[in-house]
DNA sequence: AAAGTGATGTGACTTGGTAACGTCACCACC
DNA sequence: GGTGGTGACGTTACCAAGTCACATCACTTT
C-alpha cells in the first residue's frame, strides 16, 4: 500500500499501472498484488476499513448500559478516533488527497462509506436500537468522522481527531434541531 | 439501456460484454455504445440520475418561502416521486434486482445516491439554509426517498411512490427524537 | 528422502476503455 | 446541381485491468 500510495502521489493513480506498483513493492509482479487484493483500487481502503469497522462494532458492544443511541456512537467515535494517532497525520492527508483526485477512487470511497455506516447500524441494532434510529445514528456518526477526518488532515489543524469528531457531532446534533 | 437492462437480466452483468449490448441495440458497436456512455456501468444509471437532481433542484428553488428544511424536502420529494408513474414499477423493480446483484453496480448506485445528496444539499444552501442543516436535510430526504423506492419495487406493493416516500419522511422525523 | 505447503512467477487470455482514421448520409447554401 | 460541413457510425489497433492454469522454489513435515 505504501509503495501504490508513493506512485499514485508521483505519477497519479490513473499513470499508475498495477505492474509499477508490484515492482516497487519488492520485485512483485502483476499476478502477485491481485492475490493480495482484487482490484487496483481497493490496495489504498483494505488497510484500514474493515478494522474500523470492527472498532466501532467492539466499542458499540462495549459502551454503558443506559445510554442513547448518538452517546453510544459518540463513544464508538472515541475509540475509532484515537487509533489515529498524530504521526498518521500526513500519510492520512496524501492518501485523502489521491483519492479525491480520481472518480474511480471517489466511487470506492463512497462505498466504503456506506459499507461502515451500515456496520455501525448493525452493531447498534444489535445493542436493541430499533431499526429507524439505529441507521441515522450511524449515519450522523459516519458522518461527523468524515467531516472531522477531512478537517484534521489538513496540515494548519493542530487537535486530535477525537477532539474534532467530537465537535463535529455536537455540531449535528445542534442542526437536528433546526430541522423541522 | 433497454438492451443492456434485458441483457443483465437474461445472463447477468459480468456475463454480458459490451458489444452484446450495442449489437441488441440495433446492430451497433462497441465504439458507438462508448460514444453515449462513459463507461458499462453507466448504462444503467445515466437515464435518471442527473434528470432527479434537478427535479429535486427545481422543487426546492421553487418552494413556498417561510418554510423549514424538511418542509422543503418534503416537496421536493413529492414531485421527484411524481416523476415514477406506476407503469415504471416493474422495470424499477428489475432495475433494482440488477444493481442488488453486482458489487460494481451497487457501488455506482452509492456514488449516485452520495451525488444526488450533494445535489440537494447545494440547491438548500441556495435558499439560504446553513451547512450542517443543508447536508443533513438532504440526506434525510434521500435517505427516505430511497428506501421508498425500495418498497414501492416490490411486487406486492400497490400505493403510490409519493405517499410511501411521506409516510418514509415521516417515520425518519419521528426516529430523530429517539437520537439523543 | 519423500511428500506436502505456501508464496511467487510465467504466459496466455478476455474484456473494458481509448484513440485515430475512414465512411456514409444528410443538409444547407451558393 | 455541385460543394462543403456535420453528425453518427464503423474499423483497426492499442493499453491496462483482471483471471486462470501451470510451473517453480523454499521450507517444513513425516
Amino acid at each position: 500500500m505504501r509503495a501504490a500510495l508513493d506512485l499514485f502521489v508521483e505519477q497519479g493513480y490513473e499513470a499508475t499501472t498495477v505492474n509499477q506498483i508490484a515492482e516497487r513493492a519488492g520485485g512483485l509482479t502483476k499476478t502477485t498484488f491481485f492475490r493480495y487484493f482484487p482490484d487496483k483500487r481497493e490496495v489504498l481502503f483494505a488497510a484500514g476499513q474493515q478494522i474500523h469497522a470492527r472498532v466501532l462494532a467492539d466499542a458499540i458492544a462495549a459502551a454503558p448500559d443506559p445510554a442513547t443511541p448518538l452517546q453510544i456512537v459518540a463513544t464508538a467515535l472515541d475509540a475509532l478516533a484515537a487509533t489515529f494517532t498524530d504521526e498518521r497525520r500526513e500519510f492520512s492527508a496524501r492518501l485523502r488527497d489521491v483519492i479525491a483526485g480520481n472518480g474511480e477512487l471517489r466511487e470506492r470511497a463512497a462505498l466504503k462509506r456506506a459499507a461502515l455506516a451500515d456496520a455501525t447500524a448493525e452493531a447498534l441494532r444489535k445493542r436493541g436500537v430499533t431499526d429507524p434510529s439505529a441507521s441515522l445514528a450511524a449515519e450522523l456518526g459516519v458522518r461527523a468522522f468524515y467531516c472531522a477526518y477531512d478537517r484534521w488532515a489538513e496540515p494548519t489543524n493542530h487537535q486530535s481527531l477525537a477532539e474534532i469528531t467530537r465537535r463535529e457531532l455536537d455540531e449535528l446534533r445542534g442542526a437536528i434541531a433546526t430541522l423541522s
